[in-house]
DNA sequence: TTATATTTGTGTAAATCTTACGCATTTTAA
DNA sequence: TTAAAATGCGTAAGATTTACACAAATATAA
């Protein structure tokens, strides 16, 4: 009985990234298989010799030539035997951040069926990939509320007021725009740079910078990062 | 490529238990294979034509019999090559909480080498199950202080006392009785009975019973369960 | 029967955090 | 020079959290 499983398993990802006031994913179009003609998350099959995550990121990168350093699981979809109508195949789902100049290399070298979604523009995709990037979407939501995980979709040096709007574009919500400042701030892993934002319209903006390590050693005394919104 | 794929799928489940001021958990003892003697995280093999979910249940129950009805995703174990020294297994892990009334079922038919242990007296598991159970510990200290899980590990009425307690043992900290009791007690989910306990020494105390219809209702409505200590 | 030990059950004041709210400043473009 | 656009700032009221101590109900032992 041990002898004849027959499963596969697969690694999926879900690349969000951010940029004037939208959120989008990654997709890439299926070019063979039952689902050909549709789009889908980036992903495939382990190699026998392969760590998860060294799949996802390989996968990624072939598929998309988009190169990310850190994937945080999200979930194993294999309880829908059928998921895959050609085999069973299980797939555990990774999600990553990724900042705005990664939004343009579409249309690269074998990537030319890679593009970029918005978030509320995604059509059918195939196998449960609708599911699974559902999925993904509430844990990126959650996320940003406890984990400083915003700062990873946006440029190392941002405007407060892009901050501001990343949250609210996310998380759906409108926030007051003192207190948010002030919160955030309170925290001190936000800093101000000497650089003024290159934006020509009101007045100018100093550029803030988060700082890891700053939030790293708090992190380490029992600091927790919470952002709450009526 | 996709047809030389070798990596078999298990699924391992954490039962937690607790009882007089103890969590624990429920282990079984290898019979066969290479870890043969060491303890181990009950699981196995998935079948091919079962769900993950139905898998980590049969395999429970089979080695353990002990039955459980939900189980939540903990985390999918497959970034270390070898982590079985026979094959490339990749494992998702699972994790469940029960009432005191299963801590003693054990020594039962086929499940005599299962036994329940005190967490902080675990011995080296095999494989890397000393990991696993160790996420899964984390998982159970971060869901008690945003979901009422507590009360899963609780008899359907249970003293105030114990649930203090129950917070107070894993999570490792004290905790202010009057506070603690008055913020449970301000959420509206935990309703006094008309029974009180059996206990002998002090002053009889009322058991109190867990509202799920109400707490569901009242998540519906966007409330957060939290508990929070200094 | 009385005293002691044990555990339950409760209130309040101070401190902290959260919320709500409006206007002056600095720039560009007309 | 004026209008439009976005930034940057402070405070008072309300809500939540914290810290803290003693009386009540029972069982048991003296």
């Amino acid at each position: 009985m041990t002898e004849n499983q027959n499963i596969r398993v697969a690694v999926d990802a879900i690349v969000f990234g951010y940029q004037n006031s939208q959120l989008y994913v990654l997709l890439i179009q299926q070019k063979f298989g039952t689902q050909e003609s549709y789009w889908a998350l980036p992903g495939g099959l382990v190699k026998n010799d392969e760590s998860l995550q060294d799949a996802v990121k390989r996968e990624l990168k072939e598929e998309t030539n988009v190169e990310v350093n850190y994937f945080e699981q999200l979930f194993t979809f294999g309880d829908d035997v059928n998921r895959d109508p050609r085999n069973r195949v299980i797939s555990i789902a990774y999600y990553a951040l990724v900042d705005p100049s990664k939004l343009k290399v579409q249309a690269d070298t074998d990537a030319e069926h890679a593009q970029w979604f918005k978030i509320n523009e995604i059509p059918a995709l195939a196998f449960d990939h609708n599911q699974i990037l559902k999925k993904g979407l509430e844990r990126l939501k959650a996320k940003l509320t406890y984990e400083p995980i915003g700062f990873d979709l946006l440029p190392k040096e941002f405007l407060f007021s892009e901050l501001e709007n990343l949250y609210c574009t996310i998380l759906e919500k409108e926030i007051e725009r003192r207190n948010f400042r002030k919160k955030i701030l309170s925290f001190g892993i936000v800093e101000e740079t000497e650089n003024y934002s290159p934006v020509k319209t009101g007045r100018p903006a100093k550029l803030f910078r988060f700082n890891h390590k700053k939030y790293n050693d708090l992190h380490e005394e029992g600091f927790h990062f919470e952002i709450k919104f009526a």
